[in-house]
Parts: C-alpha cells; sequence; structure tokens
DNA sequence: TTCATAGTTGAGAGATAATATCAATAAAAT
DNA sequence: ATTTTATTGATATTATCTCTCAACTATGAA
C-alpha cells in the first residue's frame, strides 16, 4: 500500500481511500492533488463538472493546478472509475462510478441516480434486423427532477 | 414568400427550399449565408460537425463567416430543425430532423439512421416508481457500424 | 531512514470552440 | 424605389482543454 496514503487514511473518507488505493493497485501515485481532486469529487456527489470541482476545491484553499484536476478526471475517466455524462445541453459533466452505467439526473439541483440495466437490448437488436448496422455501444441518460426539487416546485 | 428565396428557387434542392421557406414562415429573412449552411447540411446528411459544415462550403468557395455558421445551427436548433447528437467522446455533431428522435451513428464513416421510438417508456416508469423523480426528457443515441464500414472492416 | 529515480505537478503558452460587438450590408415591407 | 430592420462578418473575447518543461515528490530499493 501506498505510504502518502497509509500516512492521511485516518484524515479521509473511505470513499476516497477507496478510490486512492484502486490508483495505486493501478501502479499510479497516490499525491496531494488526486487526493483533493477525489475528496471534491466524493463531496461533490451527483453530477459535477470540471469547473464545479475546482470551485469547491478553490473554496477550501487546496486546489491544484487546473491542469491536473483535468488529468486527474481523464485518468479516473480512463481508469473506468468515473463515467462521463451527456446532459441535454450540458455535455461534461462526471459521477463516480465502475464501468458501464446510465444516469438519472436531475435539472433542479444536479442530483443523481445511477442505474446498470438500460433495456435497449430488443431495440438493439430490431433496429440491427432493420438498419444491417452492427451496434456495439449506446448511450441512454434521463432527466427530471428529484423528489426534493419537485416537492420544491410544487409549493 | 420570400422574394430572395423565389429567385433561386430553380437553383436549390427541394430539401433546400422546404428549410428555407420554414425559416420564412417562422418569420427569419432567407439569406444567401443561411441558404449556403442550408445546402451544406443537406449535401453532408447523416451526422456533420460545424467545422464539417464550414469546410464543405470553404471548399466550394462560399462559405460565410464562422460566426454565422454557429448562429444558423442554434437558428435551426431553436426551431427545432436540427437535431444535436452526443456522441460517446464527441459530442457536438448534429443531423438536419424535425422533433424529438434518436440516432444510430456509425463510428466508421458518420452514416446515420434516425428512429423515433426508443421503447425506454417502461424504464422511465420504473425508474419513477423506484427513485420518487419526475422523469421529463430523455437521450438514447447508439453506434456502431453502418452496413457498408461492416464489410470494409471484413476484408 | 535515506537515496535514486521515475512519475507528477504547475505556470504559462497554445489550441480549439463558441460567443460578443458593432459598423456595414442586404432582405423585406411599403 | 425607398425605408426599415434583421443579418452579416471582421475582430476581439471568453471558455475549455492540452502541451511543454523545469521543479518537485511519492515510491521502491538500499
Ligand atoms: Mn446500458
Ligand atoms: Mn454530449
Ligand atoms: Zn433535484
Ligand atoms: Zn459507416
Amino acid at each position: 500500500m501506498s505510504r502518502y496514503l497509509e500516512a492521511r487514511r485516518e484524515t479521509l473518507p473511505p470513499a476516497v481511500t477507496d478510490l486512492a488505493e484502486q490508483l495505486a493497485e493501478a501502479g499510479y501515485k497516490v499525491t496531494g492533488p488526486r487526493l483533493a481532486v477525489l475528496k471534491a469529487a466524493t463531496a461533490l456527489r451527483g453530477a459535477f463538472s470540471v469547473h464545479e470541482l475546482e470551485q469547491w476545491l478553490i473554496a477550501r484553499g487546496e486546489s491544484p493546478g487546473i491542469a491536473s484536476i483535468f488529468r486527474t478526471v481523464r485518468l479516473l475517466s480512463d481508469l473506468n472509475l468515473l463515467q462521463r455524462i451527456h446532459g441535454l445541453d450540458d455535455c461534461h459533466r462526471y459521477s463516480l462510478g465502475k464501468g458501464h452505467g446510465h444516469h438519472l439526473v436531475c435539472t433542479g439541483c444536479g442530483a443523481m441516480e445511477r442505474f446498470e440495466d438500460c433495456g435497449v437490448q430488443s431495440l438493439i437488436q430490431q433496429l440491427e434486423q432493420r438498419t444491417g448496422y452492427r451496434i456495439s455501444a449506446h448511450l441512454v441518460e434521463l432527466f427530471g427532477l428529484c423528489p426534493r426539487c419537485l416537492a420544491a416546485s410544487a409549493a
């Protein structure tokens, strides 16, 4: 295990140390800037943008250079620990989460539910037959209001 | 009908005059730059980027300023005559087409099939029950190889 | 606990995408 | 044909993201 990570394990949320361990296992160093980004991503929950990560970090006076924030996001994405969320307009949001998945995003507050099974298999088969395409990937994202925002808007 | 459009109706593809008429009906002027963009979008078919529109137009020596290309794309989008396509990486491609729809895009050549019914209704109901969200919009895009690219890759 | 090394960082430059400004222009209504 | 008003395009500007490279630091080995 990483010496650097051991030294601060006590001060970090478990979700952060989990992710940091996966970085170490993949052969990457566990550094201050990387831990900072992991803390921000964990704290923000939901669907966050790089800009929001940066703001969260700046507010706490522990922001790495913007280049390193982008680099860490890219790294997490390459390791499949972070998924990109395509919004209706907004295209560059992310959420922590392993592997293939989909998102139900609140357009009011950014809250988010992740789900694995999107049920497009039969659609895919049907379209392959009709069009002759061989389909190898799909994107399914849903948008709406979370219970809280729904309640707030009813008031 | 637009005087400007009448004067060049003969020289334009029907698909272009159709779209131009819809601009006029919505109260917008039918101008040279706008017709040029419509010609490019119609000619490119499939899923095109703003950059590809510009290249097509430059190659024919009739490119409006880049600002006007963006403006026309935005206008068509606002009028719901153009849909934005979210790719896996590539986020800003467009396709002509009215109203809500989905796309099956060839990752080899950019060819595209549009389809209306994506069959996520039952998924939506299921998730609304489980999460308490009220879902109001969805994104469904499929990717793969078109028959031609499939044949080419089999060689 | 050092030490050497290879991976990482950050400031700043640079690339790319898109928007804002505004005087000049051109389509449309008259 | 003239007037009116939307539109255009050159240019500047902003936003997003990547690159470069000297300085730094986490890690494995000693
Ligand atoms: Mn799926
Ligand atoms: Mn997108
Ligand atoms: Zn909400
Ligand atoms: Zn193809």
